[in-house]
DNA sequence: AAAAGTCCCAACCGCACCACC
DNA sequence: CGGTGGTGCGGTTGGGACTTT
């Protein structure tokens, strides 16, 4: 079925990126931005596929992307957020700006995953590490997905939600999220076509200001307003099934916001202090 | 020092969805 | 409305790096 794959045209390469091939890349895109990904390779010079070429760029060339050890912040923010959206990486990476969905894929592969089949082997015995207010919240009600997730990890099974119409092909660039920077007009297209509620409204107000969409990638955006949109709910306990999980998803952003500011807080402090000690 | 085992992650693959004709 | 090409996503893998024996 289906056709055959790109990469598997004679006489292009494979495996890993050279440095010319990166620099090619790069020097492309800079010139004439993303997109056009089948095109983009005989433009450029390079014996790629677009995929290729694609995913070369998205996952590692980007200049936005943060690349380094994962803070225990983000790996708690990943733990949770998975809770709630299961192997969604994509929509996981959107909500830690710089990282990619395969960085945040093979961490939870290699890292998340082999710590919590540990957990689920030992006892409980182990007195828990303070959690926070939502973590506490979320774990009471929880523990049901909880198992659903780490079987999830064993019986690996494929996820797919129903995706809303895109409207715009423009994506936005990785950035901070819930930043309260006013200039996000400036990068963030109109996305939505659907109404908010007026709670979510609210929310996305008091978070970006007025008139400012919640969410860096499209889909981010368009997944929420879809579980939360009582109209593509199937019926109410769906609906309200979706719309606690839109509000738990964002108490952890909340949350994870306040880590950084108060890490920002206590990096500030300690330069201050540092000044006076000099 | 070297062979064997393990870990990690960049890259590939298959599939699904959307836009366009 | 169906076919086709482009794009994006999640699962998987190959091989280099690292650790252990």
């Amino acid at each position: 079925m289906g056709r055959a794959p790109c990469c598997s045209k004679v006489g292009l390469h494979r495996g890993s990126w050279t440095a010319r091939e990166d620099t090619l890349l790069i020097q492309y895109i800079q010139s004439h931005g993303e997109g056009h990904w089948s095109s983009l390779p005989k433009k450029a010079g390079l014996l790629r596929c677009g995929k290729s070429c694609r995913l070369r760029w998205m996952n590692y060339l980007r200049p936005d992307i943060k690349r380094g050890n994962i803070t225990p912040e983000e790996d708690d923010l990943i733990v949770r957020l998975h809770a709630l959206l299961g192997n969604r990486w994509s929509l996981i990476a959107g909500r830690l700006p710089g990282r990619t969905d395969n960085e945040i894929k093979n961490y939870w592969n290699t890292h998340i995953a082999k710590r919590l089949r540990i957990q689920k082997t030992s006892t409980q015995e182990v007195a828990p590490k303070p959690k926070s207010k939502c973590v506490q919240a979320e774990e009471a009600k929880k523990s049901d997905d909880d198992q659903e997730n780490i079987g999830a990890i064993t019986k690996r099974t494929k996820l797919h939600l129903p995706k809303p119409t895109r409207v715009s092909p423009v994506k936005t660039p990785v950035g901070s999220f819930c930043d309260g920077e006013g200039d996000h007009d400036a990068e963030v297209p109109n996305y939505f076509h659907v109404s908010w509620s007026d709670d979510m409204k609210k929310k996305d107000d008091d978070c970006f200001g007025e008139g400012l969409v919640w969410g860096e990638n499209v889909e981010d955006c368009y997944d929420f307003v879809q579980v939360f949109d009582p109209a593509r709910s199937q019926n109410s306990e769906e609906a309200a099934a979706a719309a606690e999980r839109v509000a738990m998803t964002w108490k952890i952003c909340e949350e994870y916001e306040q880590d950084i500011k108060a890490d920002q807080d206590h990096g500030q402090l300690e330069s201050f202090v540092d000044s006076l000690l000099i």
